[in-house]
DNA sequence: AATCTATTTGTAAGCGCTTACATTGATAAT
DNA sequence: ATTATCAATGTAAGCGCTTACAAATAGATT
């Protein structure tokens, strides 16, 4: 209760010692610079004390946080979840610390984050996608702070990325719908401006149909935000169109999952009177009915490594590799063949 | 690409700008206090310079960080996920940084995540749930770092906490449930074992259950981790039994959907078979079929309140009050009177 | 015994900022 | 004209730590 018994310092360590502060800060940084005895007399008192290190201060001295920062879009999927999670596990297993913000899918907000993140110390930074400016990378080289993009891959970029070519990967996906009959063609899409992974994958799609030698206007596309009532609403809208598309390709798994609770509610068989695929291959994919067809990306595995490669660059051991990570199609039963009156 | 151009620092704001770093400083946190003059002339250097302050340097000399933590059991469940996006939204309104680190429901590791976050200058802790060491309480207090407890309320805490009674919650279903005729139930709980949470909702179903004469030996429980794979592990064990449990109380919403899962595939119909009831009412509540009869909880206006409640408590404006969030049940389909033959 | 070397510890200079206090100059009150 | 008052700015003392360098001690080498 008394005010004096408040925050011990590294000072009021030394001193109930007997020794230097930098003895102490020896003891807790490099303890074998530290002779057992003095050892033994420091930890007592810091235990005693319940002394724990100013971590600003820290930082301040030392220019080294051992905290790594990440900005997501949201919080609010499973997919940036998921991965995060594993990313942190690694982080912790190499001394790091994680510190994530989101950014509301905001530019603005995301530039923001990321010099709180920097300013905060941040050794290194963990980024969603590419699409960004040029100030922001001018910043972080300006301030030697080491990034990687994740959830994206592409070699050509300046910045190390972990992650796969969604451009690939939606292509992939439209082969089979086209190879199953499809010709009308719909797509949910996530808004695209600004996020290059909603981008590539309508760019797969229209690949696709383009080597199917299906002209672009066989696409009917609609652009909203990745949610499940969003999804619901472009389904909706586009079984109102005529004709009707045979498939609705969605940019994820959340909008497909949307686009289900339509159709249970319109009374619209799927896949029998139109498919639906999905995009990502969360829990959720498996769990509505019809399950979904869908790209599984292995969200765990590229935040494991995303981790790696991004401590490696910290610590001065990599100069930022990219790594692709294998995604594929995951066949269930939202996706069939169109109706025959087609 | 000149290594000189590095990080600039006040005292170079201040050099070119021809004036001392207190003005510069005053410049940029309380501007009112410099002629207009000057203040233009520093704005200027500031941008010129591309300055950024300091996070460390300016925690450390203003003891203040306008930074609050929060420690989440998982980012890998929407009811948390949702909640905090809220809780960091209000936040930025009032000026504040939310850092966010999980602890993997491990308590050892939340416990050195909040040293890591006090020791890093926030402000304020979120935490979720009472039960935890006393030690950590003595901690926060010696650091005079106010916390608020959130997603559980109890008045009788210490702590200030924002929230319902899961007992309360879980007993008002329950009742629903044995009203609809159910006498043989079976409960899938979260892991209890420090997570006061999941205890209560155990507790409401037997306080119910006690209402109405049932005996303690008419309820089945198993306790598995919140996935959704143990929940439908879990479903498939109770279906294993017999008699059969004619209703499954689910902890959460993520075990429901795994029962619901596992009874697809054993082809047993819910609700005409067996009932299954949720917790959280999740987007995915509604999602599955047969959608779910669950509690509804707001989580948004929890993050809200939590976050008001918090910034007030680090202003000095607020002792620290809990808060009671009104919850309801919400029926849907998958609860229905037991089969017949019961 | 004198010198060298290696190990352990101490000394003290920052790290980049905020802020109490002192100073200055201008304006208002006498 | 003199003094009191006030706003704008400067001075400098930290905040709590790390670390280069210096000092002291103890063996090892000659």
């Amino acid at each position: 209760m008394g005010k004096n018994r408040s925050v011990p310092t590294l000072n009021d360590v030394a001193k109930a010692a007997g020794v230097s502060t930098a003895t102490v800060s020896r003891c807790l940084n490099s303890p074998d610079q530290v002779i057992e005895a003095t050892r033994q007399r420091v930890m007592q008192a810091v235990e005693s004390l319940g002394y724990t290190p100013n971590f600003a201060a820290q930082v301040m001295a030392a220019r080294r946080s051992f905290t790594i920062g990440a900005i997501i879009p949201t919080m609010d999927n499973a997919i940036f979840a998921r991965g995060l999670q594993e990313f942190q596990n690694q982080l912790r297993e190499s001394g790091y610390t994680l510190l994530v913000s989101s950014s509301a899918y905001d530019p603005e907000v995301e530039r923001e984050q990321i010099r709180t993140l920097v300013a905060r110390g941040a050794d290194g930074l963990l980024l969603i996608g590419h699409a960004r400016d040029a100030e922001i990378y001018e910043y972080l080289e300006r301030h030697q702070v080491p990034s990687v993009v994740a959830w994206s891959y592409d070699p050509e970029a300046q910045r190390p990325s972990v992650g796969f070519s969604n451009a690939d990967a939606m292509r992939e996906l439209a082969r089979s719908v086209i190879s199953a009959g499809h010709r009308r063609i719909a797509m949910i899409s996530g808004i695209t401006q600004g996020n290059d992974r909603a981008q590539g994958r309508v760019v797969g799609v229209q690949q696709a149909m383009a080597e199917f030698g299906l002209e672009a206007s066989a696409l009917t596309l609609i652009e909203t935000a990745y949610e499940i009532d969003k999804g619901a609403e472009a389904f909706r809208r586009l079984m109102a169109l005529a004709p009707r598309p045979t498939v609705v390709m969605c940019g994820n798994d959340v909008l497909a999952a949307g686009a289900l609770r339509e159709a249970r509610r319109l009374e619209i068989q799927v896949p029998e009177q139109v498919s639906v695929t999905g995009f990502d291959d969360i829990e959720l994919a498996e769990i509505v009915s019809p399950a979904l067809t869908t790209v599984h990306v292995p969200h765990r595995e590229m935040g494991r490594k995303a981790a790696c490669e991004l401590t490696a660059m910290v610590e001065g051991k990599s100069e930022g590799r990219s790594i692709c990570i294998n995604i594929r199609v995951v066949n269930r039963h939202s996706l069939a063949k169109p109706p025959c009156q087609s």
